[in-house]
DNA sequence: GTGTTGATGTCAGTGACTGACATGACCATA
DNA sequence: TATGGTCATGTCAGTCACTGACATCAACAC
């Protein structure tokens, strides 16, 4: 999503311009954002430690803030295809759990967990960003809810099984992130969705 | 919390100015966001209307998304103080549950519900206004947690159960919102949370 | 009356974001 | 080797959200 070849349209190197203008605008403006905070830091700035001017800048990203989240777009397709193609037998709850399981290995494997972290130490920082990681989880449980009707579950059950997965993700993803000598993500989300099944029976 | 009193600390009547500023500036929000929708609408339009300059729209409101979320930033000290005040027998699921009923109540008759599906198509068609949205609600999940851990909850368990529980919270309240002849608030969030623990038996 | 207070107005500035148009390297094809 | 088209980028002017500094001016206290 955020590779050369799908960003510019053309092969790393063979660009008529320098190439990776969006990686470079990302790396740009995380050194930013890091160094002298996210409101401190103007878009023209990112430009110019990339190479490119404001304008550019906003030709690949819709504001200041989607900077940080481009690689997030397509991951809602992704929850779709594997809530659909999850066991017919398996509750909305179950089915849900392993579709965010397999995104859990997606970020682990795409990533890495070193970039993540910085990612995050970012965001921590400022609730404008929080805003936005918020209204892509939205997106994550819409996505989730759309994919349960569609293998038959009524509207509560859908709507619910979505957002309690998502918060289940949320709490493994926060884990994951702050923890020193972390497990796998996907093994903490496991343990998440455990927790959450306890929450009923305790 | 938006009444007269507090906003403009004189009452009714006896201001200096003519009163209420900011409820004046609500409902020119309002209906602005309503009649042109919120992207087309400028601050000075909303100032105008009120018969005020939009130096002082800022005044009140830190931004121009917050006018239609001033009520809300005293609620988490209320779900903080019911989750204190649960039986201490009852589950972490169980005290936020009371917490979040206890909330419906109070925005069932703060408001009304008029008042409140009014607001909530205005937010229907505007992903900034549901960012906002969607952080007043993470707002309400920390402050849950954090007073579920005051209860002795561990961490992961107290997390879990706030998250799943205003996610609870959403499907209720949507349901509430969008149904012709809906039930009461605190009847669909028991429901709601009737429903999260049906999730995992099934 | 005179001074203080507090809500409001005025004004100038910064920076995010947009639309319209210009540029100039690459590529295709004659 | 021209010549024209394509497309990422640059340039520029404009709007509007938001901020800090300072002015105003009705009410109230004394």
């Amino acid at each position: 999503m955020m590779s050369e070849t799908v960003i510019t349209g053309y092969p790393s190197g063979m660009g008529r311009w320098e190439p990776d203008a969006a990686s470079r605008l990302l790396e740009a403006a995380m050194e930013l954002y890091e160094k002298q905070g996210f409101d401190s830091t103007t878009v023209a700035e990112i430009a110019a430690r990339a190479g490119l001017t404001e304008r550019t800048f906003f030709r690949y990203f819709s504001d200041k803030r989607e900077v940080l989240f481009g690689g997030s777009s397509g991951l809602t397709t992704l929850l779709a295809a594997e809530v659909a193609t999850a066991p017919a037998e398996a509750s909305p709850l179950e089915a849900t759990a392993a579709a965010l399981k397999s995104l859990g290995m997606l970020i682990e494997g795409q990533r890495g967990r070193d970039f993540v972290r910085r990612r995050s130490r970012i965001l921590a920082q400022n609730p404008e960003l929080q805003e936005r990681e918020l209204i892509k989880l939205a997106s994550w449980t819409d996505a989730l809810a759309l994919a349960l009707r569609a293998r038959g579950a009524d509207e509560q059950r859908a709507s619910l099984a979505a957002a309690a997965g998502v918060a289940a993700f949320r709490v493994a993803f926060a884990r994951w992130v702050s923890s020193d000598d972390p497990q796998s993500l996907p093994e903490l989300i496991r343990e998440s969705f455990h927790g959450l099944r306890e929450l009923t029976g305790a």
